[in-house]
DNA sequence: TTTAATTTTCAGAAAAGATTGAAAATTCAG
DNA sequence: CTGAATTTTCAATCTTTTCTGAAAATTAAA
């Protein structure tokens, strides 16, 4: 396989694990360009390599750099803004699941939590199985986020790699 | 909080939930649905309930009977197709998980060992970046992905059983 | 069989989500 | 400052996904 055989479809397969994970591909597609990148790019870079919209890798590339996993980088003697991606598998894993955890599992967690503690007692049996599944989903959601929380918040992936090392 | 409202924010939440992690509103909502109710619901029923048509709804069962986690059930005397939710959160947690890991998952880690056995050696500094990162990713995925099939495969869900016992 | 009830399919409609591109805002070298 | 380079914004458009509803297929009671 040529290179950019390989370079094409990495980033094509990159995009569509995204589409299929709700992450948008353009921004999939993005960390992955900048991820088999040797040096910084610019968004005219990214753009033309990906054909998308000035605007579109502008979007990208920020929410990139909001999740953490994209920085910055000034090159001497040029005014444009260089990308660079975080390369270290295990740092961007983390980091994107713990915004994801953070962002949209803890607002169910929340959600559940209130349900349990807050509705009226059951009385009909819709009500009593109501109130049973919400009470095992919240118990069962408290159990994996805590455990989410210790994997994608022990300093350096050091939990992950720990689990890794056991049970893998 | 009453009933009715707790059950609604519960059914739109887990639609919400399901559709950022790329799985459809509507089956996430059938699912919710039949989770919480005491006995097998009808498809007329579940359309009514969540206002959803016969084609969206028959095909979010079959969806749902596909991955495992909710089953036909027949009521003597009735011609009509009951089903019936997996109520174990244990159970179809993991069912979800295993099936989503099949088949999103194992095809991005054979393209990543397909890449990284079959690429043409590595030459110019791009082409050495875009082997390392692959490689990389190939070896954490790899690790992630037997993690994974370890916790949904061993029965009964002792594994992440153990797991959030040791860890969380 | 016949036929009425039920389920499935799928073309087209609607909704949601992604992308563009050009105007507005910002930045910074001179 | 000035103005050219660069970045950001966002209404309009395009694409994809989801959903509908009615026709076709299937099922099973009579």
């Amino acid at each position: 396989m040529k290179y950019s055989e390989g370079k094409e479809k990495f980033i094509e397969t990159w995009g569509t694990l995204g589409s299929q994970w709700g992450v948008n591909k353009s921004i999939a597609q993005v960390q992955a360009l900048l991820l088999i990148s040797p040096q910084p790019l610019t968004t005219d870079h990214i753009m033309e390599e990906l054909k998308i919209s000035r605007g579109n890798a502008n979007m990208s590339i920020r929410q990139l750099l909001d999740w953490g996993i994209v920085y910055k980088k000034s090159v001497a003697g040029d005014r444009k803004e260089y990308f660079i991606a975080e390369k270290d598998v295990w740092k961007w894993a983390l980091k994107i699941g713990n915004v994801r955890k953070q962002r949209e599992l803890n607002p169910v967690l929340d959600l559940l939590k209130d349900i349990s503690e807050n509705t009226d007692k059951a009385k009909t049996a819709e009500e009593k199985e109501f109130a049973k599944q919400v009470k095992e989903l919240n118990v069962f959601t408290q159990q994996l986020g805590s455990l989410a929380d210790k994997v994608f918040l022990t300093p350096g992936g050091a939990m992950l790699f720990k689990l890794l090392k056991m049970f893998a």
